[in-house]
DNA sequence: GAAGCTACCAAGCACGTGCTTGGTTCGCAA
DNA sequence: TTGCGAACCAAGCACGTGCTTGGTAGCTTC
């Protein structure tokens, strides 16, 4: 089961234990990348920054106060202080403040498409497949893999309907994901759409009331939790 | 059923259908108040602002903006021009333009509060009190019953922190019905707040993609399957 | 070592925005 | 008639904001 990223990357001798990204296990066959490949090759084809740049760092910094503040209460000025050059400095590395809006959109959905594939291989049947899907999803909100991943959701509206559009194809790729699982899985859920967009809503909105620190819910139960809702055993 | 009220009438001697807010049938004991009643009730506490009067034109204005533009890409000059006034009047009625927003909340809560406790009680079992609650909230999200409710959501984060503090004092006057609900019903939902989190997430975020007109999946059958999902016949 | 490019600075412009201020109209009550 | 307050107008102030412009340090390349 190969997901999304066609991958140029002929080899991944590196051999450490990451998940790799097409449950490939057993047998001599060429083994999948692993999440650093995955965005190794990313940044290669210049669809994600390459890290430390002052380009990644503004982004990661304008996502997280996006994320924060909102993108309408977030200053240019706020995000150049935020990675230490001036507010005109920023427009050489982008033409508008929703031009930053979108790329960071763009570098969080690919960042967290990886982590998601990476971990749906290394799940064994359905059902655990869609377990990883969940749980990827709400530590991409709640954790740190993903810094800004709920600008996706919060700041969708901030977005002119062409960089929407744009967006949105990436997004799809992201989607792709989860449709499959779900296809895979026979069971109760006669309508996987509709499950997944009751899903999405459901965790989404775990980022207005749960916190993950020093709560009697962890984050691994809260994933069971919306498991057992939507796909009773 | 009527829904959009003014309404002067101070007892329901008119006998029509509305459904009543205690569930109180049968016996001669007094009935409870309709849905009318309950918001004439409320704008007599002065808690809703009296219906056409020029600060319930700009609440309902604001609302409307707000859920389509965002708080802060909607201006006073537009809210002013929704109701046929110059912007510096707006001020006579509101001390800022946060306050607007707050005042819209605070009205559109005890407006869909309002509703649900009606369809509530007019729900004879604890499941069919879930499905219409279920139902309401995604009448006030789609339906013209309480125009702006989604700004409860969407625009949650514009408010101050002392603004969200008074909301939500209401608020949970709100979920202190679905709470009640959700405690009469047996069954499979072993966490009541847990679900009560995920349906609403679900709910709202139907707001994304879920088009009435000319859709296959009509909101009845849409109430019908997000309670299959959470409480499973 | 000249040329050229990238990344950034320093200063500020243009404009939209929330809100203020002083004044006017009009209904209502004594 | 007079007084008064609610509702609104007309004009504009103050300021934050996105973005522009002209310039410079430093690195690379031939």
């Amino acid at each position: 089961m190969t997901l999304i990223v066609d991958t140029t990357s002929e080899n991944s001798a590196s051999g450490h234990s990451e998940s790799r990204a097409d449950g490939n296990y057993g047998g001599g066959r060429p083994v999948a990348p692993t999440v650093s490949d995955l965005l190794a090759e990313l940044v290669a084809e210049g669809l994600l920054s390459e890290p430390d740049s002052t380009r990644a760092r503004l982004l990661t910094c304008a996502a997280g106060l996006f994320e924060q503040k909102g993108f309408a209460r977030t200053t240019v000025r706020d995000i150049a202080a935020g990675v230490g050059i001036l507010s005109g400095s920023i427009f050489h590395h982008f033409s508008s403040k929703e031009e930053i809006l979108r790329c960071a959109m763009e570098e969080v959905t690919l960042h967290a498409r990886a982590l998601m594939a990476a971990a749906v291989a290394a799940s064994d049947t359905p059902r655990e497949q869609l377990r990883a899907c969940i749980r990827c999803e709400l530590e991409a909100i709640h954790g740190e893999a993903v810094p800004g991943f709920s600008i996706l959701v919060l700041e969708w509206r901030s977005l002119s309907s062409e960089s929407q559009a744009r967006v949105l194809r990436l997004r799809d790729s992201y989607e792709e994901i989860w449709r499959k699982v779900f296809a895979a899985l026979d069971g109760p859920l006669d309508d996987p759409a509709l499950s997944r967009r009751l899903i999405q809503g459901a965790i989404a909105h775990t980022h207005n009331w749960f916190k993950p620190e020093g709560r009697a819910l962890s984050l691994e139960k809260l994933s069971d939790r919306i498991l057992a809702v939507f796909a009773p055993a």
